[in-house]
DNA sequence: CTGGTTCTGTACGCTGACGAACATTGAATT
DNA sequence: AATTCAATGTTCGTCAGCGTACAGAACCAG
């Protein structure tokens, strides 16, 4: 199974808060278990729950036609899923899916609406996430415009490792490939490549990060970009 | 020259203000002409001023590389530049850089902020915007991802017709390929396609929109999907 | 009118990714 | 052990866009 990631369970945006204001989001929140592939939201729809990942993750993903559908963000235990109601929206703009299994922190959104309202020091975080959220969508654009498929592929390799805390983790090429907005036939020669370099290996959706150095330097800088810009805004 | 737009001259950001806000707003405003190229923000700098286009329009431009350059947004009198002011940081998340000259409303960042936290009325009403950007950049990623090039220059175009107010406008191919990110010869290729179904028409530069219903098929779904979000959440 | 510059058109070989189809391997089920 | 199915590997022709180079056309300045 999943390796047991052995850093003790919390979401960073809520570590960061002061002690009141965080007992209060724990204290109006619930743990669940989020399920391979579940959707949290979809684009145009109500949004009727927030989520904290611990553990797990989310996938955003956008939507042109019906059948081309590419990701353009990824939430875990440094963000958070429904940020977009700091704006008094509660229409959510993307679909989001989950795409690594684990815990979470739910909350019900018309709650979260109220802590934002009566936690300034929430307020402020939030609001500098969406701003690195912002930041992503933005460079994911120019991302898939230019960089090449393999590079693609390590950039997303490592910011999932980042969010699943251990190097080793579930999902198959025909996955990868609707993340990426390409052919299957794609992901496998690019992973082919990637394991023929000894950065990967995997086996029947079993991927492990070998070497993560190497992996960092066949990636875009995208990677780095995203990171330092995370770093930079949130602290 | 260009054609000067009969259509009275207004921000519809402002417009749509209370009374008292709007006249706040352009007291607390001057009036400036923005000059085709002008650079207006540049990603990571501090953010000093915020412009209500009012007739001019500015291209949002996110640099993965150097000299991989590709615009992901446009703010013409329907929208503003810095709006993410409103989330706390003010620190520019794009390039900006005029695209379309004309006259604008500039304020000093800091007075924008004062009047931000002001008027209810003017943050609600801002928020709102910025989620629509959000989505902007989204269905950005995705189109540059999915569509040929005619298609996303049909939609270019028309966007930019929306902002110009008129069916005539200057643009070059080697303009047109920086924003697209493309090469000239791609645009040469894809606009000599569009004037040859007498769609458009163009010389050095000055492009007229000829049959703008015909433009509408041949560019992708994301500008009517683009303008259904603006309206639906601006209302 | 002349020479320089900007804008647009065209050509050529290259390549990353596409679409579709088929083959193989490993795991789970019976 | 046999069967079934999901996951991965491979092949083949096609194509949009790339990089580069050059040529004509329109405009501008001297």
């Amino acid at each position: 199974m999943l390796s047991i990631s052995s850093v003790p369970l919390s979401n960073q945006l809520l570590a960061a808060l002061p002690m009141i204001d965080r007992l209060h989001m724990l204290e109006a929140s619930i743990s669940v278990d989020l399920e391979f592939s579940e959707v949290l939201a979809e684009r145009g729809e109500k949004i009727r729950y927030v989520y904290f990942p611990v553990g797990s993750f989310i996938s955003l993903v956008e939507a042109s036609d019906n059948e081309t559908r590419i990701e353009v963000g990824m939430v875990g235990d440094e963000g958070m899923l429904g940020s977009s109601l700091i704006l008094g929206i509660d229409v959510s703009p993307f679909h989001a899916l989950v795409q690594g299994a684990g815990p979470a922190l739910r909350m019900k959104a018309a709650t979260f609406r109220k802590e934002l309202a009566r936690s300034a020091g929430l307020e402020r975080s939030l609001k500098r996430y969406l701003y690195v959220v912002m930041g992503q969508l933005a460079q994911t654009a120019a991302c898939t415009r230019f960089h090449l498929l393999e590079a693609r592929l390590a950039r997303w390799l490592l910011m999932t490792e980042d969010r699943a805390h251990g190097e080793r983790f579930h999902v198959t090429h025909v996955f990868l490939a609707f993340m990426l907005g390409v052919r299957r036939v794609g992901i496998t020669k690019a992973a082919t490549s990637l394991q023929k370099q000894g950065l990967i290996s995997y086996s029947r959706g079993n991927v492990t990060i070998v070497n993560r150095a190497g992996l960092e330097k066949v990636s875009c800088s995208c990677y780095q970009l995203d990171k330092k810009a995370y770093t930079a805004i949130m602290k």
